[in-house]
DNA sequence: TTGTATGCGTTATCAA
DNA sequence: TTGATAACGCATACAA
């Protein structure tokens, strides 16, 4: 019965006894030195130092019921995009000496439910996810939880809990006026494949829309869905020079789409706006610095995180409760490109 | 004495009481399904289902003295390298129900160590480390751990336990003699400052050096150090062509900076080899799709993350003792910016 | 195949 | 300011 002893490895116990007091105040000389004396304090640092110890928080977080560890989803690790909502977040966190763990699910809602799930059993004290969509079956599990759930992707009607986002349809809608404005009436749209791509959906929907109510139609044709990559813009603007050459402007969803677009034009030797227009939904160094410059679409990425995570941290410290919807907005930067 | 009964919260023991058996059935049941009969599996599934219950993992990892998380510290998570890198581990990791969970500490070992010091004390299972700098606090933590350690930056000499990576000395040894087989004798190199950047360093110095045994010699004004960003690439191009205008090619340290340039030399005109030649140090879909293609060092980025996941996960899965040395090597691209 | 006893290292609570 | 005690929820070791 009971289990073989194995070589017991440092605690606060053997800590206490060398520094002569007892396990529970070297616990508090840890998390609040202030309620130690000095002499205690000094002694017990003594010894941590001495014998390299490095308290173990996984006992700790049992005993406590909590934790500092706050989950990300995010459809892909290798975007830009993310990259700057992750800085974001991480930078929020490190604030306040939480930890980021994080992986990607692409469109996947089985993934992001095994991630979830996975997190949930770690007992994080916050899950920040970037889809909008989710399974029963995740939606069951982050009920349970009772943390923290923050949704960065769209700004959704129905949320989990907590959203920090833009409008993904109204960023469309505002494109769209640009394009209008700057007097394009033969528009197409490229992107991925909008199957489960929801916010790719609804910001098409919302440029479309916004054009028709211009009186101006984006038929089917130039609705294009293309590969990932650079590789898949150029196509893209390949298709749309061949089957639609007068068309004027493009609208791409995302900057690598876009990028491909124009280094395929530069290939081409088709000049920008002149020959076509082009325009990104999202602003990014690459499409600030590409040459024209590409009209974008700016949304605060990096705030979107900060923002996402101050929401589970204060979920966490128990100094909020209720879920809150944050809309960052966006705003359209004109470049030379249109 | 004692501690105020909270509410009790689900556990496998109140899983296995609904079921009709143990706790200890229960954890079987979950970790090895194939331990439990049929009928009683059946059951306590039904009960995990209709409860919604999922096992505490901090619980079991206190208990088994084992984790499944894994730590990744970069110095940047902006940064397109090393998303395929962190893409790479996190894959690797999945297979596995490993978690991935990681931070950023720029080039400060200081900030490193506050990291690797929170990391030990979740007691994750492995660290992985861009930097192969290490202050001495963190040398030490990481010895009394008992965990793999893998370093991923550069092949150094000394690891802390394992490596995956490749030289960064041979890699610019190595666009040295791409640039003197091209006939380029009038040269320059541009980075970020190589202060507390040890692998631009290495670079550079393989460069140099490479070029110098070939009888160029770079002189150290045309070693630019500049400003993080496109607008380095841009401002290290203007610089040359201001101060050495018979420059006929330039090694960029990054693709950031490498586009900054590239882009700098489409808004001046100037054609690019015949203008000035560009390479970068690292390979990419940016610098691959740029018109004209940048001739760049490939270096295999996700496996880099591949391996050294696996590195970590066959340690903790106690198949493997030792530390590894791998060098995954790189290879010249030669396109048409050269 | 299942159960019992015990301990993992910490923290909450109360007593001194 | 410090200590004693009892949990936290699970897995190890052994017994049945």
């Amino acid at each position: 019965m009971g289990r073989k002893k194995t070589e017991p490895g440092l605690s606060m116990k053997l800590v206490g006894s060398l520094a002569g007091v007892s396990a529970m105040t070297v616990s508090r000389a840890l998390r609040d030195p202030g309620a130690v004396s000095d002499a205690v304090l000094e002694r017990i640092r003594a010894v941590i130092d001495e014998l390299g110890y490095v308290p173990n928080r996984v006992a700790g977080s049992l005993s406590s019921n909590k934790t500092t560890q706050v989950a990300l989803v995010v459809p892909s690790l290798r975007t830009a995009i993310h990259a700057e909502m992750i800085q974001g977040i991480s930078d929020a966190l490190r604030q306040h000496h939480f930890q980021l763990m994080i992986s990607d699910c692409g469109n996947s809602m089985a993934l992001e439910e095994a991630q979830i799930r996975g997190y949930v059993a770690q007992r994080v004290c916050g899950i920040i996810l970037h889809n909008t969509r989710h399974s029963e079956a995740a939606l069951r599990i982050l009920a349970g939880a009772g943390i923290a759930c923050v949704e960065t992707g769209d700004l959704t009607r129905q949320p989990v809990d907590s959203v920090v986002s833009y409008s993904n349809a109204a960023a469309g809608a505002a494109m769209a006026a640009h394009f209008v404005e700057a007097g394009y009436t033969r528009i197409a749209f490229a992107s991925l494949p909008v199957k489960n791509r929801e916010r790719i959906r609804a910001l098409r929907q919302g440029f479309v829309t916004g054009l028709r109510k211009a009186g101006i139609v984006v038929p089917p044709a130039l609705r294009l869905e293309v590969e990932p990559g650079m590789q898949g813009g150029a196509r893209a603007l390949s298709t749309i020079l061949e089957t639609a050459p007068r068309t004027q402007a493009v609208l791409f969803a995302g900057d690598v789409l876009a990028a491909g677009a124009v280094f395929e034009c530069q290939r081409r030797g088709i000049p920008i706006p002149a020959g076509i227009a082009i325009a990104n939904s999202d602003d990014g160094e690459l499409i600030q610095n590409m040459v024209p410059g590409v009209t974008a679409i700016q949304y605060p990425r990096y705030d979107i995180g900060v923002r996402a995570a101050r929401i589970v941290i204060e979920r966490a410290l128990g100094r909020q409760s209720g879920p809150v919807v944050q809309d960052v907005g966006f705003s359209v930067v004109r470049r030379g490109s249109t």
